[in-house]
DNA sequence: CCGCCCCTGTGACCGCTGTCACTGACAGAC
DNA sequence: GTCTGTCAGTGACAGCGGTCACAGGGGCGG
């Protein structure tokens, strides 16, 4: 068992206020497992029913259209978990997980995570919050895929990278610069229709790419650029 | 206090299984309200938190961009419920709730509510259960958005109906007939738009509309409409 | 320093589909 | 029976945005 077996579980949100005798209980039950980035980490459809909890790295969520195409759900990162759905339900997966960078990640079988659920309370609320806020973030999505075009997504995508961005008045720096592609298959579209609506943005003096950072140096306007188009 | 307050809450599959007294005395804490066909339970941002069960009619999920569109995101039976994000998490409401027909509502306090679920992990379980659907619905809906066209999320859309009419072999009856309107919200696109998908159906001879029932007569060559543009 | 690969920027084309504007059916109210 | 409101069917049109096809550019391994 590697060095960071002992105590994993420390790392994981959901277990949050655990006694560290009940976090072992759990913890000798679980497995673990190294994914490498761009590595699959399960597949929709499959069979296994475990959730993952995610001790070091970053997941992310992904589905693929038939034509291949990738849309992206979710990111998950340390602390966090994945693989409830199958775990709660006993359907087949409903996406499949994509490691983005090297991960540690530890295994634990449903009948277990149901069993801590069930025994602590508190847990199971934790879970329960956590699932309304994905479906807030999916309704929100669904919202802006029937009613905004694609370019207004764009927008609308940008304005949510700026909540985690290093705000300041009017002008928020974006670090990393998000990939074109990535902002796409968020939104459902293409990484050409991204790069164009950027550079207009760049253009009109909304946006602005430096050496490291994509600077939206006028949130106001871009704010009223999404309203506007809902209205 | 009218002849339906009585147990009015063991028509909520959600509490099924706790014991008549333990029923009782979530019973005394609910209030009872009544809403006639079209009236607004609640609107999208209110700040009640309140969950709601569903004891007698049907409402429905929706919410409207600026521009006034309306969209679909569930309809909810009698012994279902509502409002839970809101009772869990504390944020507003994350959409509009309408009433499809006159209805008959309990409404529980998020701080009573939030009790049951710590007393009763079944009921917890069965709550994370429900969410859990919603989340796999919303994906479903997000692919479908973000990787088919108008007409093909008619084609899926009917599928879906489909599930819940009557099979036979390669045939399904829909009863009643599905307003085009009610279709093209859930899916994101225009009445014109649903009704001219499926009058071309109809030309195809792959559904048929009857007095009372659509009728799709080939669901095989259906599936496939679908299969072949997401491939 | 040379390739290579991944990311970006842009033009051309054109099909899907939302919008607008009517017509027509049907059903319930009075 | 007539009136009125809701639902359905259809044509014309235009514009968004997906697709294809390239041209750079910048970082990294060897």
């Amino acid at each position: 068992m590697p060095d960071s077996a002992p105590k994993a579980l420390h790392k994981v949100k959901l277990f949050a206020g655990l006694s560290p005798e009940e976090l072992g209980k759990i913890e000798v039950v679980c497995r673990y497992k190294r994914f490498s980035a761009n590595e699959q980490i399960f597949d929709r459809n499959s069979k296994a029913r475990d959730v993952f909890f995610v001790i070091r790295g970053k997941v992310r969520v992904v589905n693929y259209s038939l034509a291949g195409r990738e849309i992206t759900l979710d990111d998950i990162s340390e602390g966090e978990y994945f693989g409830e759905l199958a775990a709660l339900d006993g359907q087949p997966r409903s996406a499949s997980i994509l490691a983005l960078t090297d991960c540690l990640i530890v295994a634990l079988s449903p009948v277990q995570f149901v069993q801590v659920l069930e025994r602590h309370p508190k847990v199971a609320l934790r879970a329960l919050r956590r699932l309304s806020q994905i479906v807030r973030r999916s309704t929100e999505r669904i919202m802006d895929l029937s009613t905004l075009g694609a370019n207004n997504r764009v927008h609308a995508d940008l304005l949510r990278l700026a909540e985690a961005g290093d705000k300041k008045d009017n002008t928020v720096m974006i670090r990393p610069i998000p990939v074109h592609g990535d902002i796409a298959s968020r939104i459902g579209t293409t990484r050409e229709t991204v790069a164009r609506v950027l550079n207009d943005l760049a253009r009109r003096g909304i946006v602005k790419r430096t050496k490291d950072a994509l600077v939206i140096s006028d949130m106001a306007r871009l704010h009223e650029m999404v309203e506007d188009v809902r209205g």
